[in-house]
DNA sequence: CGCGCGGTCCGAATCGTTTCATTCGGATCG
DNA sequence: CGATCCGAATGAAACGATTCGGACCGCGCG
């Protein structure tokens, strides 16, 4: 029908209900200012005629932005979006909207789209870098737009930053398996160059030396260079082939954990794979839908983005650095003796 | 430092160039046609006031917009956010970007993102709908927002859309496991209000046919109510307590599946498990991962993301409804006596 | 010498909304 | 009855960029 009309503006609606401009932008943000009689007259106006606000035009004149940007690393990765679900919610709070990008782990593409969101003048932005050079964040910062980093590998204190305890994490994991009864314990641990990673591992020494125990003694570290299943059931594999097998395994993310398990059960079948206590590391989705429900540490992801939207929409601009606490959440393969299982 | 200090503008650019304001318009979108000398002082002057052009502003004037919207049902489901990438790649292409809004399968808040991101000016909008009334959706086409409905329980002539045939999904899964030598198959599907469903449980009779065989002798379908790993696990159990071991399942999704195999080794354990080939569908990531992993219909979720932000941005208007192809994967779960895993 | 012309640059008009100082009509009050 | 006051409506200014008709300049050509 309409091939390409233009959209009705105020002054059309203005036009047709026989107000001025003005009052229509009252009816629109001010109802109570204006008298019923005239408010319906305007209401008939703009359902006859769909008018629908130009956001951009009420955005330049009043100031108001209303949406934050988010960069994220990979939107694929359930721990990226379950953390942007948290934002999301809570910005929907102050009628916020929240625009994702993910980065890929490519500076460039994070620079054109912090960019973007500048150009397009979002409130503020949620972001987790590619790489350690918070420069043009600060940069961004300065220029008049809220910053928090998420996750960071390492951040400047002048920006917001919310992340997790990893030392926490990690003890957490260990000190469950000690207190199983475990004196030996494996840990599957990716490179200390990333700073989960290193952060996992003094964790894990903290809560052995807690325990009246000498990490050297007690912790056999292994390195993976991919964290993912087929890393995991590698590295037991080898593992079982070179020291015989273990009683406790700590993975650096559930995924390795999954692939631990595998091997386990390829090997030695289900009387192996529980003999063997396995702790991972995300609680992903499926980890309690596994043959033998993993036990794994939890990262409070909603609290997370929830945590972020709140500095980003919060009256006042202190910086802050918000950490957060992770979780154990015990299932059956962390559990000597698993009646049903065996 | 700078506490509040307002954007640079053009104007400001301008100022401290010694040039006019149209001038630094020119050198921001058409640089050849301003002379060198002036080109180098005016970038110089952006350079020291860190300006960035006001979007919003930009995009008042120019009438132009180059962002698209997307409304999905569920930001954390893989299906969808693979999707969503399939887009926005295709997007990048032309400078597009995109913002995503996930629905929760709630009406309200559909609209509610509709409407704001119509208020934005976006260019258009991919949308899988909550329900069946598109009214709203064809509304805002006919104001002018280009619109592609995505996976779609029912859809207008009038409306773009982007979908898998259903159909062809289930006779590849059926069709399938007949030429594996099944004679019966157990099909765990959803209700067929669904338009997924009933798709797909047309496609395994149109394969059970096409073998020369009665679907009525043949099929034996089971309706669940949860489409996830529980519903699998429970519905399968009720089956081996009412009619025995079958020979072959396929389930209406990955999850379903998974949870068919975990009663499977259950009861019986890796000899049971290796006996009942399974099939799934949607081939999601840990679906290779499995202990046996799971044979599955993968639909084309990077294509179909691709097509639909195809069909936003090309430069007819034409109404096209882009049906794909689904494919099957096949793995260990639905091949006999697959030697490794006795 | 006058004219036309291409190459540059200028700056007012414009997009659609909100804001706000102002106007208007009528009611209240001394 | 005139002075005040108040709620309601008005309409021009402003937001910051793009656009575009026009001015200006130097130069080649008739």
């Amino acid at each position: 029908m309409s091939t390409r009309a233009r959209r009705a503006s105020v002054v059309d609606v203005a036009k047709l209900a026989g107000v001025a401009v003005g009052t229509v932008s009252n009816v629109l943000n001010r109802p109570e200012v204006v008298a019923p009689a005239t408010r319906e007259k305007v209401m008939a106006a703009i359902e006859e005629l769909h008018f629908v606000r130009n956001g951009r035009a009420r955005e330049l004149r009043a100031g108001r932005i209303s949406t934050v940007g988010a960069i994220l690393l990979d939107i694929r990765n359930p721990f990226f979006t379950d953390v942007a679900r948290g934002a999301e919610d809570r910005l929907a709070q102050d009628d916020y909207t929240l625009m994702l990008a993910s980065s890929d782990d490519d500076p460039a593409r994070e620079q054109k789209y912090l960019r973007l969101f500048e150009e397009h003048g979002v409130h503020g932005m949620l972001v987790v870098p590619t790489g350690p050079d918070l420069g043009p964040l600060l940069a961004m910062q300065d220029r008049g737009v809220r910053m928090v980093v998420l996750d960071a590998p390492s951040s400047l204190p002048e920006l917001c930053s919310v992340a997790v305890d990893d030392e926490a994490g990690g003890a957490l994991a260990a000190g469950h398996l000690l207190s199983q009864g475990h004196e030996r314990l494996v840990f599957l641990n990716g490179p200390h160059t990333i700073r989960q990673c290193a952060g996992r591992r003094a964790g894990v020494d903290r809560a052995v030396r807690e325990a009246g125990l000498d990490p050297e003694q007690v912790v056999v570290e292994v390195l993976l260079s991919s964290l993912d299943a087929a890393g995991g059931d590698e590295a037991m594999q080898r593992i079982l082939d070179d020291t015989g097998v273990p009683s406790a395994v700590f993975c650096v993310n559930d995924l390795v954990a999954v692939g631990v398990q595998r091997c386990l059960r390829r090997v030695g079948g289900a009387e192996l794979l529980t003999r063997v206590a396995v702790v991972g590391y995300d609680d992903i989705d499926i980890a309690s839908e596994l043959a033998v429900p993993l036990t794994s540490v939890r990262q409070p992801t909603h609290e997370m983005g929830s945590a972020a939207a709140d500095l980003l929409v919060r009256a006042d601009l202190t910086v802050e650095h918000v950490v957060f606490q992770p979780e154990l959440v015990v299932r059956a393969s962390s559990v000597a003796h698993r009646g049903g299982l065996a």
